[in-house]
DNA sequence: CCAAAAGTGTTAGTGATACACCCATGT
DNA sequence: ACATGGGTGTATCACTAACACTTTTGG
C-alpha cells in the first residue's frame, strides 16, 4: 500500500476501544508513525485486507498496533465522505469495543509509535475525521449499556457492585442512585455472587459478582 | 466498471426503500438486466463514483434505476464479507429511505429492467446478501419509526390519523390501541389540524393532519 | 468510638396498557 | 333505521425516580 492512486477506493477498519482507567473513561490510540497526520493520535485501525473480512480487518490492525487482541467488536456505520483522507478514496468500516483496562498489556508497532489510552475528555485533536467517529461510537455506547449487556466487556472477571455503577456512571457521564442500581440488577437476574469478598479501605467488605454466561 | 480486479475493492451504495401500498410493506427492488444474478431481484444501487460522497452516490443510483428522487436517506452499517459479490471484493453501504407511495413514478433503465415494489412478506429470492440488507433495514425502521418522527416520512402531506395508525400496523406487524394512539401523538405535538375532512364511504368524514415543521 | 463504604425498602410519579360507547355520515 | 368507521376518557399496571439509615470493617 505504498502509492495511492486517486482512482480507486480504499477500505479500512478502524476501531474504537473504551475502557475505564483511573476512574476515567478512557480511549486507545496511536500515535501515526508516517504521513498524512504524522505524529497525530488516530483510532487504531488500517487497510483491509483484499481477503479477510472486515471485522477480521479489525482485529488485526488493532493486534498488530496495540497488542490487544480477544476482544468483541461491534459494527459501526461508515465514513467514506470525498476528502476525509488526504492519500485517496478511503471508507473505513469502525467498530465498537470495550475491555477492561487491567487486561491488556499495549506495544507499539511499525506504523504506530505508541499505543496510548487517552481521557476522552482531554483528547488531543485527532487524525482524519477520528473524532467524529469517536462522538458517534460513544452515542452508540452509551445506548447500548443501557440496553443490553455489553458492560460485561468492561469489567474484569469479579468485582463488586460499587465498581460496576463506577463503570455505569463513567460512561454515562452522570450518577447513578445506588439503590435502584442495585434493584435494577437483580431484576435482570444477570450477575452471579462469587465467593469471595473485597476488602478495601477500612470499612465493610464487599460482595464479589461476575455475569452470568449467555443471552 | 467493465472489467473486475480481484486485488481492489469497490464500494457500492444501496437503498432500501420502504412504502405501503394497499395496505401492505412494501420494498422497491429492481429487476437486474446484467450478471451477476442476472434476472434477480435486487435492491436498487450501484457503484459510488469515486469524486462523491456515499449519499449522493445512493441518491443518483436510486434516480438512475427507479426515477425516485428528493428522498431522505439514513445510513446502516456496512456489508463487506469476502465472497458476497461474484466479481470481486465489493463493500456496500445501505440506506434506508421511506417514501408516500402515490408520490412515486417508477421507471425503468439501463441496468435494471424494472423497478417495483414488493411486498415485503412475499419477496422474491434476492441477489447478493440484500435479504441480509433488508433485514437489518426493517429492524431499524421498526426502532426509529417508534422512538423518531420518521413515519411522516411514508405519509402524504394531509393524511388522517386512522391512516397514520394503519401506516404505524403495517411497518409494526401489529394491531395498536386507537385511543392510546391518539393520546400518545397529542403529547408528542407534532401534528396539526389541516382545515378540510377526508370522505370516504358512509361513515363520519374523518379529520385531515400534516406534520409540523422541524425537529 | 470514629470514619468510610456496603448494603437494604418504600413511596410517589410518570408513562403504558386495557377497555366501550356515542357521533356523523350515506344508503 | 342501520351500517360504517370517526372520535373520545378513565382506571390499572409497570417502571422510574427520589430518598436515609444500619452494617461491617480498620484504625
Amino acid at each position: 500500500m505504498a502509492e495511492f492512486r486517486k482512482d480507486r477506493f480504499y477500505v479500512t477498519a478502524d476501531a474504537v476501544v473504551f475502557t475505564i482507567l483511573n476512574k476515567e473513561l478512557k480511549i486507545l490510540l496511536i500515535k501515526r508513525k508516517i504521513p498524512p497526520f504524522k505524529g497525530k493520535f488516530a483510532l487504531p485501525g488500517g487497510f483491509v485486507h483484499i481477503n479477510e473480512n472486515l471485522e477480521h480487518g479489525a482485529k488485526r490492525e488493532l493486534e498488530e498496533e496495540t497488542g490487544v487482541k480477544n476482544i468483541l467488536l461491534k459494527k459501526l456505520h461508515a465514513f467514506g465522505n470525498v476528502g476525509r483522507d488526504p492519500r485517496g478514496r478511503v471508507v473505513t468500516i469502525p467498530f465498537l469495543a470495550l475491555i477492561a483496562g487491567e487486561k491488556v498489556k499495549l506495544h507499539a508497532s511499525t506504523d504506530a509509535e505508541l499505543a496510548k489510552w487517552q481521557s476522552f475528555y482531554r483528547l488531543p485533536e485527532l487524525a482524519f475525521d477520528h473524532k467524529k467517529i469517536l462522538d458517534n461510537a460513544l452515542s452508540h455506547l452509551r445506548f447500548e449499556i443501557q440496553n443490553t449487556n455489553i458492560a460485561f466487556q468492561i469489567m474484569p472477571a469479579e468485582f463488586t457492585l460499587t465498581e460496576l455503577q463506577n463503570a455505569y456512571e463513567i460512561i454515562l457521564d452522570k450518577k447513578l442512585d445506588k439503590r435502584n442500581f442495585r434493584k435494577k440488577l437483580k431484576e435482570l437476574n444477570i450477575l452471579k455472587k462469587m465467593p469471595g469478598t473485597k476488602m478495601e479501605g477500612a470499612h465493610r467488605p464487599a460482595q464479589l459478582y461476575s455475569f452470568k454466561k449467555a443471552k
